[in-house]
DNA sequence: CGGCGCGGCGCG
DNA sequence: AAAGCGCGCCGCGCCG
């Protein structure tokens, strides 16, 4: 008899590790010493759904053993989705504190970095008791519920495992080409830290200053140094600095790219973060309250455009690059079932068809008024255009006003899968209180009025956000069991980085373009799985080349 | 010295 | 241009 479920577990009294075989009930109980688990689970990889504690904790070792399982269920990730959702009755898990734990970003254990990363880094339990206990809870809250919760558990785990298997697998990186980039832009490393060309044009904004002294580091020393030459401006933001005519400012607004360039990524980040050849961040699957990743160490989410060069095939390799057009409003489509915004977006540039529509000017305009709708812009240029998108596509905008009232009024809202959004502070609801007092100063009323707004704004984004980054989990998790199933054995195309609605697969050369195939087939794939027959497509940008800058 | 808030800026 | 959402990381400057 084949098991469904294969539960990972610590045996309490021992340094070994417990498997508990389950259906509806459990089948038997498999004890292994800790050398023969990687081989033990290889024989059976893709037999169970495997489930631990937390995969941070378990599927590294697996990895560096060159063993990969095809399905999980991380418990811990699992267990905050269905703690928080507004869809099912989970008593029982909201009790179990225990699993009440943040992302362990050193999960890795093996992090060869000079920092340890400064988050908190709590464990779930990893003893099989209490890891059974945990899945049997689990287990009957899903029974409970439709297969949206189901899918959308499903879809986290996957992701921890893609997570942990692009950890593992790095990003190529090319040092010496990162190291040209830096040296074109910042001159010659120098002995004192500062290169070349940063210290000659940090000169030339002091001569333009008339202050031979003054730190371009310090934001109030140099806001202090710009009002005495008569640059009156109220912050050193590159946006404001940009506005004005002064000698100054070409050489300042230089200064800072080159001073964000050398700290964010600069020769220390590569000694720090690249080893190898790989690039290796820390991946947090459901970090973001949305559902969307974030990453601790290394800026992963966050690598400049700039080094995309320094992203690097290995030899007789290539990266296959794609991104989606327009997620989030096509998602918005797809959850609202809007039809007409539908038809807009299919095949092609949403915002190019909202021109030809007449319901804007300009595709700059289009996309204005799109990021207005979803963010809830009241003000400006895309304030002024989202009542034209509110005409053209009710139903879609119906679904982000009511997610803004909503949340404006205290509530919950949740994606088209079931993750809820977090509760409202008690802070939050003290101030709504206390604006319904009859003796309300108007301070008070306007401080209500706006954190109602604030939290509408959160809300409306919310639903969108967080049901796009529950397609791109559908779209990964689609992904990483077709690319296994490409190239050889021993060395198939594999996910390389992900950043929200952009993947990258560092694939053998032959295997490219069946690579870029399968990222396309995942992309309808995922775009099935949630909206089902109705007719929203994600066309995605793939590029095929030896870097990943993209075409 | 470490912790923390802030301004600033990179990404979607 | 930012605006309006979600992040992480840097350096500075202040505080204990």
């Amino acid at each position: 008899m084949t098991a469904t479920w294969a539960v990972v577990g610590a045996d309490p009294d021992s340094d070994a590790i417990v498997v508990a075989l389950w259906d509806d009930a459990e089948i038997e109980s498999v004890r292994l010493a800790r050398a023969d688990f990687p081989g033990w689970v290889a024989a059976r990889a893709a037999a169970h759904r495997w489930v631990w504690g937390d995969t941070t904790a378990w599927y590294p070792d697996l990895l560096a053993a060159g063993v990969r399982i095809e399905r999980c269920q991380d418990l811990r990730l699992c267990h905050a989705i269905l703690r928080d959702t507004m869809f099912v009755d989970a008593t029982a898990l909201r009790a179990a504190h225990h699993w009440d734990i943040a992302a362990d970003v050193d999960g890795g254990a093996r992090v060869p970095t000079l920092f340890d990363v400064d988050v908190p880094t709590g464990t779930v339990p990893r003893e099989i008791g209490e890891t059974v206990a945990e899945f049997v809870r689990q287990r009957d809250v899903l029974e409970r519920t439709d297969a949206r919760l189901r899918l959308l558990t499903a879809a986290e785990s996957a992701g921890a495992l893609v997570a942990a298997e692009m950890r593992h697998a790095g990003l190529p990186w090319n040092v010496a080409e990162h190291e040209r980039i830096l040296t074109a832009e910042l001159g010659t490393r120098t002995a004192g830290g500062m290169p070349s060309k940063m210290i000659e044009t940090a000169a030339r904004v002091r001569q333009a200053l008339g202050d031979p002294a003054v730190s371009l580091d310090s934001q109030p020393k140099l806001l202090r140094a710009l009002h005495r030459a008569g640059v009156l401006v109220e912050s050193t933001s590159k946006w404001e600095l940009a506005r004005q005519t002064h000698p100054a400012i070409e050489p300042l607004l230089a200064y800072k790219r080159m001073s964000r360039l050398l700290s964010a990524n600069g020769w220390t980040w590569l000694d720090e973060w690249v080893h190898d050849g790989r690039f290796r961040p820390v991946y947090i699957p459901g970090g973001v309250v949305t559902g969307r990743w974030a990453s601790a160490g290394g800026g992963a989410l966050q690598l400049p455009r700039q080094l995309r060069a320094a992203v690097r095939a290995d030899p007789g390799w290539q990266l296959v690059t794609a991104d989606v057009a327009q997620l989030e409003p096509r998602v918005l489509a797809g959850m609202a079932r809007d039809t007409a915004m539908a038809t807009a977006a299919r095949g092609r540039d949403l915002y190019a068809s909202l021109v030809e529509q007449k319901i804007v000017e300009t595709r700059q305009e289009a996309k204005y008024a799109m990021l207005g709708a979803l963010y809830g812009s009241t003000s400006g240029e895309s304030g002024r255009l989202v009542p034209r998108l509110r005409r053209a596509f009710p139903r879609a905008m119906g679904v982000v006003d009511a997610a803004a009232k909503t949340g404006e009024d205290g509530g919950l809202v949740a994606t088209l899968l079931g993750r809820t959004c977090p509760p409202a502070s008690a802070e939050w609801t003290r101030v709504q209180r206390a604006a319904t007092d009859a003796d309300v100063s108007p301070g008070e009323e306007r401080l209500a009025r706006s954190r109602a707004r604030e939290r509408g704004r959160f809300t409306r984004n919310f639903v969108v956000q967080g049901t796009a980054a529950e397609w791109a989990l559908a779209w990964l998790a689609d992904l990483r069991l077709r690319l296994a199933r490409l190239g050889s054995d021993d060395a198939p195309p594999h996910l390389a980085f992900f950043l929200h609605d952009e993947v990258i697969v560092h694939a053998p050369a032959e295997a490219a373009e069946a690579a870029a195939q399968a990222i396309r087939d995942s992309a309808d794939a995922a775009g099935k799985l949630l909206f089902g027959d109705f007719p929203i497509d994600f066309p995605l940008d793939v590029t095929i080349g030896t870097d990943a800058v993209k075409a």
